[in-house]
DNA sequence: AATAGATAGTGGCACAATGCCACTTATAAG
DNA sequence: CTTATAAGTGGCATTGTGCCACTATCTATT
């Protein structure tokens, strides 16, 4: 029996990470509609009762209006609502953090039309639209936090990487200076990572390139790094 | 521009976990109403447009309609969400894990009618009704993860604990057995807690009693444990 | 009063993962 | 051939935990 409560809106949004130029970037969409028409958005959209079977569904099918791009790894980080943060009315939002291998971000061709990568730090708060700032800063806790004792920055490299660049993206998602030595040791030890026998191509000395190894997901580490 | 899609149903659901007689137990209610009838069911209810702010707001609000009961600790899970898990439709709960201080635990008085603690033990799976086993799941897993790695067993102990007692609660959230001089050491280190001064009044030797900190929150070890 | 049993609490060393830093190795550029 | 730069290693210090025996304090029993 349902009862004649006025019922929210429901909505999930996805925020896109992925690194350029040693550089956090967010894909964003400019709002074509009001309210807030030609500020940026994170892509997001309602829950289709009729079309998602729950909100991965959701999230997947609303990354797919926008673009092609699949992200290599998504987690869901919080859902927030209030009466206050979208004029329209009382509305929930389900918070995707999404990330993308820069192998598949310097695919540019897949990127849907209205999407853009923004750099993380030269975004402006008031650049976004709703509290889409408030929610871009809870996916950075969440990376942040979640990177400095699990292995999720692994699939913001490229498919192939040396020890080098993998101590780079840690760096970037950790906010902190890594050990090189420190860092090295722990991402092996997980055993989550295998030598492919190629040669970075570019460089002075070549580095070793590796590659997650195959079905490996996320490793938690036994102690939290830096 | 509201589009006129259908609506999914918005609910919250909470968990309240404690311990009794060294075991965890959680609040459960008794459904009056078909669907599931006669099963049981967290604690849980609509988000009221009308009345709540936000969904912290609708999890206090639904909470005090069932018990007085005030959780020491409480977070959010998990929003699940699908088109089979209620008959009903289409809905999504965001589900909040609450737990409650042994000391709150114990007063008996401010637990309302219909309301009840189980031991999370002994409860069947066919006993919840929708998919709140499932729910129950989810929160156990958060609750051992986040065990392994925070201070929040903390909240579940009564207001002043011997650090034996301590180490029990953490092994029973934990699935698993401490050593002694660590788990002390441990806690004592990261000046968490602080000795009261007072006795335990029962048992062989008496042990000195502690309590949080005041004003300290979640903390978080540089390692797992166990 | 003496003793046994139980729980509280400590000392000290081993071990595991990381921090630190100097060192060697490989490659490109000049 | 030399030099600069990045890759990669050796080895010891530090930190937090595991382990286990030991001491301390209280109750119950004889």
């Amino acid at each position: 029996m349902i009862k004649s409560f006025e019922k929210p809106i429901l909505t999930v949004d996805v925020a896109y990470l992925s690194i350029h130029n040693a550089q956090l970037e967010i894909l964003t969409i400019r709002r074509q509609n009001e309210p807030f028409k030609g500020q940026l958005a994170l892509p997001g959209g309602y829950v289709h009762c009729d079309q998602d079977t729950d909100l991965r569904d959701t999230a997947r099918r609303v990354i797919a209006e926008k673009t092609q791009l699949e992200p290599d790894y998504i987690e869901q980080v919080e859902t927030v609502a209030s009466n206050t943060r979208d004029p329209r009315g009382w509305t929930a939002t389900v918070l995707f953090m999404a990330l993308v291998s820069q192998s598949k971000r310097d695919n540019e061709e897949s990127l849907g039309s209205g999407c853009q990568w923004h750099k993380l730090d030269s975004i402006q708060s008031n650049e976004l639209c709703f509290d889409h700032a408030v929610l871009l800063e809870k996916v950075k806790e969440r990376l942040i936090a979640k990177s400095r004792y699990t292995s999720i920055p692994l699939f913001l490299l490229p498919n192939k990487f040396s020890l080098s660049e993998a101590q780079q993206f840690f760096e970037i998602t950790t906010l902190s200076g890594l050990e090189k030595k420190s860092f090295r040791r722990r991402l092996l030890d997980a055993e989550i990572v295998e030598d492919t026998g190629e040669l970075s191509k570019t460089g002075r000395r070549k580095a070793s390139l590796y590659q997650i190894k195959p079905g490996v997901g996320v490793h938690f580490f036994p102690r939290m790094i830096g």
